[in-house]
DNA sequence: TTGTACGCGTTATCAT
DNA sequence: ATGATAACGCGTACAA
């Protein structure tokens, strides 16, 4: 049984609205009466009831996220600079990792008042289905286009800028490693960004320059890096990769085959991430950086809530960051 | 603006009481009405009020789990589990990623019934810092002895039944592999139960058999086997491995290396989750059955919910099931 | 069988 | 500056 407002008014001698208003620090209330208040308080360990105050107030200061897919790394940087960011808001973050249509509804009963959705795998994900919900919500990584509030970052956009660099100063033969086994549309998203820009490029697609990992781990990126040179051609100058964990298998591919980058090879990675930086070579990188999509999913967030306008489909842009490990080409 | 009990009540020309009835399917109501009723709140999309509810329940049907290392995939699978048999309980699952400490106070806020605490590196954990809850708090994967409700696997004695077997189908040179670079508490059990099997059975303690790995993904378990027969040594006949993704990482590098499973070398490896039995070759595997976990902590929840006894602390204890991965050695 | 009234802990409005 | 009181949505004892 925990204490309430009640309790601490019967100790402090005063009533209970006056309690509120001291801990809500109202100017109404008389400082010494106010610090009173406070001290008892804090000696008695009072926790505000959230459920309460909700129920007065119809707003929890509570985001509810959507994350169905626990297994799965990559986002969790985003999601862990998303609940520092709203928690400096003083909105608190909960986690549901029930399917999204349960999940939705699970906030809609607690009366969050803005609800975030990672995207998933589209199988058993549809935004048309439009969940019953008269919270606000936010899309993250839907790549299809939908009536919906979505939030996304251009992956395309991203390893083409990383491709049209690697051209400019004076590569042709560009490998690109990246998992275009799955179903997943995000992935498939970047493999499209590569070809078009060898196009507009006017490059030639070559098959042997592809390779698709059967996931995206340390090690497929290993054995992809492996592949690319088992052919014996060592035409390639320059690569592509699709993320930061196959990047670090290339990197260690690279290293057991006595590769020098950049001098051998330069390499782009998709994922702007600190961490990238912190591989043994600096590696250059493509993409929006984690915490400017951190911060624009907060802010459109927090614009949702405060009834503010918000575009209903926003795209956040790329940037390419060059580090150690591009170098010209010299013929 | 989400409709409420009172609105259905309208709609249906009843007061409001009873549709509170109806809906939570009160022998008090005639058939006829409540159909009716529960037709209505349907239409309607109704979704009750959980902050209401709990506020004059003083119960929220809700688990608060902390979980303050989303980047960690290991436990993933146990928590989808626990969330899994909750909700065939009714109660709801949310996760907050906050430090324990502050995770903690908002599910008091939010009056959630228990909470789970899902330990990490010690650093900056440390339940001894009696975080004042008034909800009972169930702590799991904390090695230390505290006066807290625990519960947790037996991860020495794991280890210990694998080298046990490995003995009796007569292997003498076992090797290990796991992660002792950390500071993590989980992983030293491990090799402390290697070295006491080894010990209680009269086996020599051999340093080149032991490869700590700087990690616990797939491509540390790979080097790792590498740099075990790099040596050159190829006295090693079995090897107890200390992890799922480690093992992975083992096969990979076994079968570059043309070694034969279980012929060359018999494995066993930790982790006792299906996953295990789907690699390549169907590997023998050695703890506590995750779906085993999952069960105990949802019923000691439960249990503590509704103010049973429960043992201050919970160990389960492992089982080795043996697959095509262990052969008995012919001398 | 159905309706009325009260309380859960808090905030907000009005009166003192 | 402080206190009394009504709401928020729901469940439940009690009255009808």
């Amino acid at each position: 049984m925990s204490i309430t407002i009640k309790d601490i008014a019967k100790y402090a001698g005063v009533s209970y609205s006056t309690v509120s208003k001291a801990l809500r620090n109202s100017p109404l209330v008389k400082e010494p009466t106010k610090k009173k208040i406070i001290k008892i308080a804090e000696e008695l360990g009072y926790q505000p009831n959230v459920v309460a105050r909700s129920l007065v107030q119809k707003k929890s200061y509570t985001i509810g996220v959507v994350w169905p897919t626990v297994e799965r790394v990559a986002p969790s940087v985003l999601i862990t600079q998303i609940n520092y960011l709203l928690e400096s808001h003083s909105y608190t973050t909960l986690l549901s990792i029930n399917k999204p249509e349960s999940a939705i509804a699970t906030f809609n009963r607690f009366q969050v008042d803005a609800i975030l959705v990672f995207g998933e795998n589209e199988e058993d994900f549809n935004p048309a289905k439009n969940y019953a919900s008269s919270v606000p919500i936010l899309y993250y990584g839907i790549s299809k286009n939908t009536d919906y509030l979505t939030i996304d970052v251009n992956r395309r956009l991203a390893i083409k800028l990383a491709v049209q660099y690697l051209k400019k100063i004076g590569h042709e033969q560009i490998a690109y490693i990246g998992d275009m086994s799955s179903t997943d549309p995000l992935q498939k998203e970047k493999f499209i960004g590569y070809l078009e820009a060898l196009n507009e490029l006017s490059l030639a697609v070559k098959p042997e320059m592809i390779i698709s990992t059967n996931g995206l781990e340390l090690y497929d990126g290993y054995l992809a890096a492996k592949s690319l040179w088992h052919a014996g051609d060592d035409q390639v100058t320059a690569l592509v990769c699709g993320s930061y964990d196959l990047t670090r298998g290339i990197l260690r591919a690279a290293q057991e085959q006595k590769k020098r980058i950049p001098d051998d090879l330069s390499i782009i990675s998709y994922d702007n991430i600190p961490q990238v930086e912190n591989l043994d070579v600096r590696i250059s990188k493509v993409g929006v950086p984690i915490d400017r999509i951190a911060k624009a999913i907060t802010k459109t967030i927090l614009n949702i809530i405060d009834g503010n306008d918000v575009q209903s489909s926003i795209i956040l842009e790329p940037e390419l960051k060059v580090m150690d490990s591009c170098a010209p080409l010299n013929k």
